[in-house]
DNA sequence: GTTTACCTGACTAAAATACTTGGTTATTTA
DNA sequence: TAAATAACCAAGTATTTTAGTCAGGTAAAC
């Protein structure tokens, strides 16, 4: 388990899903526009939450990314563990020959770390998290900066939001 | 709070100092053979380390550095958020105007989120680690190896006085 | 058959990580 | 007092990760 900024874009943009996405898919530019991430990034993300069977797609117009399952059933570490895949924390992957073909002095400890601040992340689900005063505020506020964004065209709505403030 | 090997490079360095310093301050250099860590690399960690008063050095032949505290007293959430220090997690510096002047979706999420795993590693001393059996075991082995390198071109010359310890 | 939006891969700038080099300063020991 | 030791310090560097761009596909809906 490893944390850092990469699984906090994940985590948000499946609570974004999580928050709007009840009546049919949402489009990654959607997200992109609410959450400020760029469209690429969040590709290459939902490539790997689609791996994991975090999302299903639907393509064509009006398509987009919806949960694969209920939000109280994904939770925390999925999503991070999803987008992290490739990179193991420990420099032996989960071997146990990390120094000289034996352990090293913090590998069954951080096995045990990880393990249990895995246990602590599994416990909270997308569901936990939509219910909290403070998300749904932001959340509000977010959908209605976007949906006074009228301007179709998404570099032009960048610029004047990086001009007038 | 971020969790990243560099953190672990620390903790396993400290868990060296617990475990092999009850005679005395210990060098870096005896750390870098037993862990297996670049020499000034630790260095940097440990100018970290002593700024946040978690070791105290001796400086010149027979010197080191030892545990500021009893290793009851000293836990894996101080050393990590030691060695972080200048590299924020939040993009917002705990601010919370990470969106055009407000907080983003999940800056609260992320901060509780941290403040658990602080909670969770606070709970965790380097007396706890010592105590493990498995973490013996390791240890025993790193010295015995250590002791029976008499490898003179490991880097500046061995000389007598090392050896005969 | 055009539009929408997913999908892919290659490439890139910036940052963080893990070191290296080459010193200096304080302390001990011969 | 000189040499050895080991902390301290600053600057530079190689590698990896992060976050993002670009240039194209492909599948499905209208």
């Amino acid at each position: 388990m490893k944390l850092t900024t990469r699984g906090r874009y994940a985590v948000t943009a499946m609570l974004d899903l999580a928050l709007n996405g009840d009546h049919g898919p949402i489009s990654l530019a959607a997200i992109s526009r609410r959450q400020d991430i760029s469209l690429s990034y969040l590709e290459q993300l939902f490539a790997k939450l689609r791996k994991n069977d975090l999302v299903s797609s639907v393509r064509g117009p009006g398509g987009g990314y919806r949960l694969s399952r209920t939000s109280t059933d994904i939770n925390v570490a999925d999503i991070i563990s999803a987008v992290n895949e490739s990179t193991d924390s420990t420099s032996c992957q989960g071997r146990g020959d990390c120094q000289n073909g034996e352990s090293c002095l913090t590998h069954h400890l951080w096995d045990d770390l990880s393990q249990q601040i895995h246990t602590f992340l599994s416990g909270i689900s997308l569901g936990n998290l939509t219910e909290r005063g403070e998300v749904r505020r932001v959340s509000e506020r977010q959908v209605k900066r976007c949906a006074e964004d009228d301007d179709p065209n998404i570099e032009t709505v960048v610029n004047a939001k990086a001009l007038d403030l």
